[in-house]
This record gives structure tokens, C-alpha cells and sequence, in this order.
RNA sequence: GGGAGAUUAGCUCAGCUGGUUCAGAGCAUCUGCCUUACAAGCAGAGGGUCACUGGUUCGAACCCAGUAUCUCCCA
């Protein structure tokens, strides 16, 4: 026998992942056969692999590898997402470190820059993610800046302008100061932070020496106030009415307003309005029509309209100011206190609402289809706790702001003459085209128009994604057919996502979808989790309590760690990572291989014998039954996408079923072979459980398929990843259950060893009193193995001087050498007879409550009296044993 | 402040339409074993007031109301 006594997996995985690749099993082209389709949520160029990616692609390769498995033409695509706003900020680093600055250069050499920075390490998550086994279908792989991907967009962008849902204006928007560009809701991380409020005294006109206090944490923007408002109902302020105050410092007049928006018990009850500066001070100021007064520029420093620390950035401005106004006697006090800021997910810049023109969305109209799907059940969110949060989200979704002031990402088509009238076009021909169309102005030259500077939001690449990697042409005209593929591959069957991104890129997606294939882009979204660590908290680079994905690999294998995330990752539950799971899938993966020595090691020599009989033959018929039953439980959880549950599933069955009992049963004596047809038997059942676990374990299971001693030598294309499971099959009960009371009877003379401090090898006599319908003797070989007997024999009348236990309704009686503790046993028995009475009980005051026999089922009803009917007759027996003890 | 979700064994989680001997699984723990497939193992065992308080019901971990704690989303 040559086999290693472990398994050593780091070049299992490399040898197995290269021969998939040359044989083409990942690739997919349209034919007759049912497709199954996973769009990957394409990582960011600017990212390493971590654990959430393993999770996320883990799933996904375990249902496309299942689907593979069950014949289907699978195909799951994978790619990158060209992630504006940080990759710019990473080629802009770089070339900073280089002495280059972006505003020396021109766009085209900035993108070229770009385009060498992503072909270098845009492509490191797919690299890392072929080492968890991910059965892409490399071939296809995309990224969202491709040329006809960035063209789809621009097609998109023209398409949806036509439509009026794409539109131009002043809006107040995130604005990283940092970055420089205006960025998403969603782009926005809020954070608790310690701050301060600062009390200041606003004088009122005209009534000498007497202050109106405003709390801020904000002293800054007061050169920006256009107006102090207070409530209504707030009768410490209602002779203020229509009065004026002036800005400390400035001595510049503002009216006081009134608005119930104004929380009476906040602060002293009065708010100043900054309409520049702050989105409800900013609606608010729309109500009452106050001017805007922006005092920042686009870096956050001061501009010249604040009149006063003109330069200064906006931090550093509120401690001068707060310092000034000190000296000035406008500050009353300041507090501590502890607010939600928002801060670029990009560059962690505190975010400053800024009002600014920029390009939107319409969302409303949008919407509303997308979320039909969901409440129609065409798109079926996992787990379906989503589908409220979803709900919400769309009945209240905002326009979407689409621009961003960068360079890498797709140009936003739309053309400006020097008049700044504006129009949208793919290229500058048909701009120039479509300006002198229009008669209001003289003839312009391709000279005269300029392009918009800005880009679109990554997130309008990417919702475009489960269609335009199959047909990148179908956006300019929606009624388009579209090629083979999409025809073929659209919809897709699952996306496998985290909520967070359940609004900004799945609602848009399906909007997308709608919009241009007048379908949903897919039939259900598996949610996962975060991954946390033990503490809770979030696997993060900054916290540096996230382990290398790669390294767990090299630890514990592939498998193993697929195992390991798999096992505690219940769908849209944040899982709690535990690097022990990981060696529990490890150690399942070594189970499994010496399982596999172990039938290595017992081949008969002459597998041709004409032998038909085997003594194993029980043994062999249970094992088959068992495994039906686990399969019909294992593509139940798989029908419902509980992953973990099918996984922990198949982890019994080879473990306690087919490891503890069955190769037990049939294992013979040390150095011994077994008999033909048990062997061909057995080796049957492993290419099953191989086939069963492959999804999970793909390396492991590929490597044993292949081993010639076992299984002969294989086609080239013969492989585990390509074999076809067999759907489940009816199954007998009967051997089932006998094999169940078998099991526990075996069970009860280890334990009885155990207590009594009886060597395994020592062997015991024992005495069978059936009382069920059960023949003992079918399985009287297996009972003699598994608990060592020395003697074996049916009996009708009780054993006198025994030790002896109940399985079912069945007596078993062992003769022990020493005399039986006869108090001991009395104890036992009479603990068993209590526990049955309080059970009777139970029962019994079901059955005599009429209202129970009237309003139950009557299979409930009838349950409820064989369980009546079993719980008597046991008790009969264990009367019957104390009686014979007394 | 508004909304959603959670709370079951030491840990991570199942428990589907209220009704099996329903209080479960895996891991961890404890006891005994180096019994030649596997100590990354084998055999066995012990762990729980189903967050709390009420209610509905013949019957509640499950349904309802309230309370507490936690998480997330939105402001």
C-alpha cells in the first residue's frame, strides 16, 4: 500500500486546479443543456483577497461546482470592477511617491499611468481566488473598463438622458475634500465621534445686551448662517418674533425664522441655518427662501466669502475661530459631545456636504419595477428577512448622484459649447453635429465644444454587469435581441452578495435589468454575512485581526478552509471566524483520506472470484438506504440554500455512517482482505461520497478519484468534477430503524464496558430477548464485531443474573463474570420506570383532555396513542426486570 | 430620534405549518483507550428556566403585547 499516513494538500491543489484548466472543465459556450449562471460581484482592482472574498467565492464555486455535478452547462463568470475613486487614489499616491503630480499631467497620461498600475496588480483577487479552487470560466473574465464595457456605459448614460431620467443639477452632495470629487450615500462611512458643542451668543437687534445662544459643533460655517430658526411652540423665543440677530464677528444681520424642524429640547432650542453646509439646513433654507452662502473651497479650507481665517482648513478654522469668539464674549460654554460624521469610504475624509452641480439618476421610476420583482417573488432575496429592508429602501430611494470628479472611470458624453449649452453625445462629431442642428447659435467647430471633465460612478459600470459580460451591445437600443449568449446565459440563476451592497449595486441591477432586457438579472440573491472575528468585530487590514486567506490555505488546505467557512456561515448571518474551524475541515479532510487507505488496504487480490455472496451483505444494504436518506436531506438544504446545514450533512454521513459504523462492519481482521463484492460495494459508495463532497472539497475528492489501485486507470476527461451525481432515490425505513436499535444496543454494552471498567478486548456473552418484530440474527455478525462478543443467542424467557438493557422495545441480557450489583440495578430500572410514568402522565392527560381529541389533528391524536401504546409495553418489560430482581 | 433583525448548551448555530420520546447538531469540555485506516484518532459521558414578564391556546422555543440587552440600516 502506497499512501501517505496524512493528507498533503499545497501540491494536490496545484496538480488538480492545472489539469481542470487544460482540460477546459470551467469553460462554458450555449448548448442544449439547462444553463446555470453566477455573475461574480466582481472585486475591486485595488484589493487583496480577505476573508469576506473567501466566503462570498467559496459559496459560489460550491454551487457552480454542484451545478456542473447535475449536468447543467455552468458558467460563472468572474472580473474586476475598475473602482474610480480608490484606484485613483492609489495611482495618484504612486505617482506622488514617483514626484509626479496629477495636476501636471494631462488626463491621457494620467490614464495611461492608471491602466499600467491595474495591469500589474488589477488582476491579484482572481490570482488568489484560482488557489481556493474557484471554477471560473477564466475565459470569460471582464472589467467594468474594458472597451466595449466603457461603451455600454456611455450607451447606458445616453439611452437614460433620452429617456429623461438622466438629469443635470445643483444638489447638495458628499463632497470629499480629500479626494476631491463628490461621492455616493453610500460611499459614506458614519462614525461616532467625540466632539464639542459650542454655545455661541448671538446678539438680537435692537435689544441691547441681550443674546440669542446657539449650540454648534460647527462654529466655523457662522460666517455662512443665513438664519437663526427656532419652533413655533417654543414659547421662550416668541418675542423674538421677526426679529434679527447678527453673526458674531461679522456683525452681519440674519432674520430669526420659525419651524417646527427645530427640536425644542436640543441644545438651547435654536438652530442656525447654514443652508451652504448642511442638507437640512439646506432644505430648509429652500422652504424660507434664504441665500446660500458656500465659505468653503473644494479642499476644505476657507474661501474668500467667509471674510475672516480665509485659507485656513475647516479644522483648524474651529479651533481659531472658537478661540476668537472667546475673546470676542460671543462663546457661552462648550460641552462635550458625542456625534454620527461621515467620512469617505475612499480616503476616510471627514465628509462636507457641498452644494455643487453635478449629473443624477431618476430613481423613482426605476424603483418601481425593480422592487416587483422582489415583492413578486421573481427575484427571491436569501434569507428573506431582506425583502423588508429592501422595501423600505426602494419606497424611499433618492436620485442617484452618477458624477464623479475624476479621471479614471467613463466620461461622462456630454459636450459643452462656450455658451455653456450642453448636449449628449457618444463623440464629439455627433455633439458637434447636434449643436448646429439647433439654429440658436452660429456654427461651431470640434474645437469650440468641450467634453464634461467627469466621470460616471463606478456603480453605473457595474450594474450593468450581469448583461454586459455576455452582450455588451444591447444598451444603445434596449430592444435590441442581443447575442447568443445573453439570449442563453441571462438571466442568471444566483447571485451570491453581502447585504451592505444590497441597495447601490443589487436594486440597480435589477433596475438595469428591466430596463434593458425587460427581465430580472437573476432568480435569487444569497446574502452572506460579514465576517467577523471571535470579539465581533469586523475582519478589517486596519484592525489587523484578519488572517491571510492565502496562509490558512498553505495551513490547513483549501479544502479545509472551504469547510471550515463554510461549516459556521448560515446565510445572512454575520459569521463569527474562527481560525478552528478551519482545522476541523482539515481534520475532516484527513478522516477522509484514511477512510480511503483503509479500503486501499483491504482489495481482495481477485476481484473476478465468482463470489456473489458476502456475509456483509446487511452491512452493504444498510449503508445504501442510509445514503439515500442523507441525499434527500443534503438537496433539501441545497433547495433551500442552507449550505452549511447540507455540508454538516455530509459530514455525518461520511463520519458517524459511513467511517464509524459501515467500514466497521465490514472491516476484516488486521492484514486481511475482504471479499469481492463487499470491496466493489464499498468502493461504490466512496465514488459516491466523493461525488457528494466534491462541491465542498474539490481538490481532495479529485485527487482520491483518480487513484488507479481503487478505481483503474481513467479516461483523461473522466474526472470527479465533471462526474454526474445521481438525484436521491426511495429509500427502506425498515433497516433503517433495525439497524438504528442495532446501533444503539452496540452502544449500550460500550457504555456498559465503560462503567464497569471491562477491556474492549475482552469479549462478553450476550442473550437477545426480542420483543419487537426485529430478527436479531441478520445481525448478529455485526453486533458480534462492533462489540466484541463471544457468545451470541436469542432467547424468549429473561436472563436471571444478568446485566441487562433495553434499545427499543428489545431486552438484552450480558452475563457478567462478577455478580451484578443487584441495588445498582434496581436503581437504574426504577429511575427508567419513574421517567416513563412522568412520560404516561403526560400523555395520558392529552389524551383525556377533550378538547385536546376534539381540536387536534387526527394524526396527532393517533400519534399521541402509539406513543401511549410503546410507553406501556416498555414499562411492562422494565416492571417485569424489577420484579425478577426483587 | 425612525425602521429592521436578533437573544436556544462554554462557543457557533439548527429547530420549516404551534403537536413524535423536543429541547437538537458540530466544536469545545470530562472519563477511558497508542484497539495497526485515522491521537488531525477511537469508545463513552456530562452541559440548557429556549433573555424576562404577561397573554392567546387543549397544547408555546415557535403566535401576540410589553420589558431588557445586542446588531444593522436610515436621519
Amino acid at each position: 500500500m502506497n499512501i501517505a499516513q496524512t493528507y498533503s494538500p499545497t501540491e494536490t491543489e496545484n496538480k488538480w486546479y492545472k489539469y481542470w484548466l487544460d482540460n477546459k472543465f470551467f469553460a462554458s459556450t450555449p448548448d442544449e443543456r439547462e444553463p446555470y449562471t453566477i455573475v461574480i460581484p466582481p472585486p475591486n482592482v485595488t484589493g487583496v483577497l480577505h476573508m469576506g472574498h473567501m466566503l462570498n467565492n467559496t459559496i459560489q464555486d460550491v454551487l457552480i461546482r454542484r451545478a456542473r455535478m447535475q449536468g447543467k452547462n455552468a458558467c460563472w463568470v468572474p472580473g474586476t470592477d475598475h473602482a474610480s475613486i480608490a484606484t485613483e487614489a492609489k495611482v495618484v499616491a504612486m505617482l506622488k511617491e514617483q514626484g509626479i503630480n496629477k495636476k501636471d499631467i494631462t488626463r491621457d497620461e494620467f490614464l495611461k499611468y492608471a491602466y499600467e498600475w491595474k495591469d500589474k496588480y488589477g488582476g491579484i483577487i482572481l490570482e488568489q481566488l484560482k488557489k481556493l479552487g474557484a471554477s471560473c470560466d477564466w475565459d470569460r473574465t471582464s472589467f467594468t473598463m474594458d472597451a466595449p464595457m466603457s461603451e455600454a456605459v456611455i450607451d447606458t448614460f445616453i439611452h437614460l438622458h433620452k429617456k429623461g431620467l438622466i438629469y443635470r443639477g445643483v444638489r447638495m452632495v458628499n463632497w470629499d475634500p480629500k479626494g476631491l470629487t463628490a461621492v455616493s450615500d453610500e460611499e459614506v462611512i458614519r462614525k461616532e465621534v467625540n466632539q464639542k458643542l459650542y454655545y455661541i451668543k448671538y446678539e438680537i437687534v435692537g435689544l441691547e445686551n441681550e443674546y440669542l445662544i446657539v449650540a454648534t459643533t460647527r462654529p466655523e460655517t457662522i460666517m455662512a448662517d443665513a438664519a437663526i430658526c427656532v419652533n413655533p411652540a417654543d414659547e421662550r423665543y416668541h418675542h423674538l418674533k421677526g426679529k434679527k440677530v447678527l453673526i458674531p464677528l461679522l456683525n452681519k444681520e440674519i432674520p430669526i425664522i420659525e419651524d417646527d424642524y427645530v427640536t425644542m429640547d436640543f441644545g438651547t432650542g435654536c438652530l442656525k441655518v447654514t443652508p451652504a453646509h448642511d442638507l437640512s439646513d439646506y432644505e430648509l433654507g429652500q422652504k424660507h427662501h434664504l441665500p446660500i452662502i458656500d465659505i468653503l473651497n473644494d479642499d476644505g479650507t476657507l474661501n474668500e466669502k467667509a471674510q475672516i481665517l480665509v485659507g485656513e482648513d475647516r479644522f483648524i478654522a474651529r479651533k481659531k475661530i472658537a478661540k476668537l469668539l472667546e475673546e470676542a464674549g460671543n462663546l457661552e460654554k462648550t460641552e462635550d459631545y458625542k456625534s454620527q460624521i461621515g467620512f469617505s469610504e475612499r480616503t476616510e475624509a471627514a465628509i462636507e456636504p457641498k452644494l455643487s452641480m453635478q449629473w443624477f439618476c431618476k430613481m423613482t421610476e426605476m424603483a418601481k419595477p425593480a422592487l416587483d420583482y422582489v415583492e413578486n417573488g421573481e427575484v427571491n432575496l436569501i434569507p428573506d428577512k431582506f425583502l423588508n429592508t429592501y422595501r423600505h429602501w426602494m419606497g424611499n430611494v433618492k436620485d442617484w448622484c452618477i458624477s464623479r470628479q475624476l479621471w479614471w472611470g467613463q466620461q461622462i458624453p456630454a459636450w459643452y459649447a462656450p455658451n455653456g449649452i450642453f448636449v449628449i453625445a457618444k463623440t464629439a462629431e455627433e455633439a458637434l453635429q447636434q449643436f448646429n442642428l439647433e439654429a440658436h447659435h452660429s456654427p461651431l467647430t470640434i474645437n469650440d465644444i468641450k467634453q464634461d471633465e467627469d466621470v460616471v460612478d463606478t456603480w453605473f459600470s457595474s450594474w450593468l454587469w450581469p448583461i454586459s459580460v455576455f452582450d455588451a451591445t444591447v444598451f444603445a437600443d434596449p430592444n435590441s435581441k442581443g447575442n447568443a449568449d445573453v439570449n442563453y446565459y441571462y438571466p442568471t440563476n444566483d447571485l451570491v452578495t453581502a447585504p451592505e451592497i444590497l441597495f447601490f449595486w443589487v436594486a440597480r441591477m435589477i433596475m438595469a435589468g428591466h430596463e434593458f432586457r425587460g427581465k430580472a438579472p437573476f432568480k435569487n440573491v444569497y446574502l452572506t454575512g460579514i465576517v467577523r472575528d471571535k470579539l465581533g468585530r469586523k475582519m478589517s487590514k486596519s484592525l489587523g485581526n484578519s488572517p491571510d486567506p492565502l496562509d490558512l490555505i498553505t495551513k490547513y488546505g483549501a479544502d479545509g478552509v472551504r469547510v471550515g467557512m463554510l461549516l459556521c456561515s448560515p446565510a445572512g448571518n454575520d459569521i463569527m471566524f474562527d481560525e478552528s474551524s478551519c482545522e476541523q475541515g482539515r481534520n475532516f479532510a484527513n478522516k477522509i483520506w484514511n477512510a480511503f487507505k483503509l479500503i486501499k488496504g483491504i482489495k481482495p487480490q481477485n476481484l473476478d472470484a465468482l463470489q456473489t455472496q458476502t456475509p456483509n451483505q446487511i452491512a452493504i444494504d444498510w449503508f445504501a438506504n442510509r445514503y439515500q436518506e442523507a441525499l434527500t436531506e443534503i438537496e433539501n438544504h441545497f433547495t433551500n440554500y442552507r449550505l452549511s446545514e447540507a455540508l454538516m450533512a455530509c459530514y455525518k454521513l461520511v463520519w458517524d455512517d459511513f467511517c464509524a459504523w459501515y467500514l466497521e462492519m465490514i472491516k476484516p481482521p488486521y492484514l486481511q482482505f475482504t471479499d469481492a463484492p463487499t470491496y466493489n460495494a464499498t468502493v461504490n459508495f466512496f465514488a459516491d461520497i466523493l461525488k457528494l463532497l466534491h462541491p465542498f472539497m474539490p481538490f481532495l475528492t479529485e485527487e482520491l478519484w483518480h487513484d488507479e489501485e481503487v478505481f483503474g486507470q481513467r479516461e483523461p476527461l473522466d474526472c470527479c468534477i465533471v462526474a454526474q451525481i445521481a438525484p436521491s432515490k426511495p429509500f427502506n425505513t425498515t433497516i433503517l430503524k433495525e439497524i438504528e436499535t442495532v446501533k444503539q444496543a452496540i452502544a449500550e454494552i460500550r457504555n456498559l464496558r465503560n462503567q464497569k471498567q471491562i477491556s474492549p478486548k475482552e469479549a462478553l456473552p450476550l442473550a437477545v430477548k426480542a420483543n419487537s418484530d426485529i430478527n436479531f440474527t441478520n445481525y448478529q455478525t455485526i453486533i458480534e464485531k462492533l462489540a466484541n462478543l463471544n457468545s451470541f443467542e436469542t432467547v424468549v424467557d429473561k436472563v436471571d443474573g444478568a446485566f441487562s438493557f433495553l434499545a427499543g422495545k428489545d431486552e438484552f441480557f450480558i452475563t457478567l463474570t462478577g455478580s451484578v450489583d443487584i441495588e445498582a440495578e434496581k436503581e437504574r430500572i426504577t429511575k427508567e420506570i419513574e421517567y416513563l410514568n412522568g412520560f404516561l402522565k403526560s400523555v395520558n392527560a392529552k389524551l383525556n383532555n377533550q378538547k385536546f381529541v376534539a381540536n387536534a389533528k387526527p394524526e396527532v391524536v393517533a400519534n399521541e396513542q402509539n406513543k401511549l401504546a410503546d410507553a406501556k409495553a416498555k414499562l411492562d418489560i422494565l416492571m417485569e426486570s424489577l420484579n425478577a430482581l426483587i
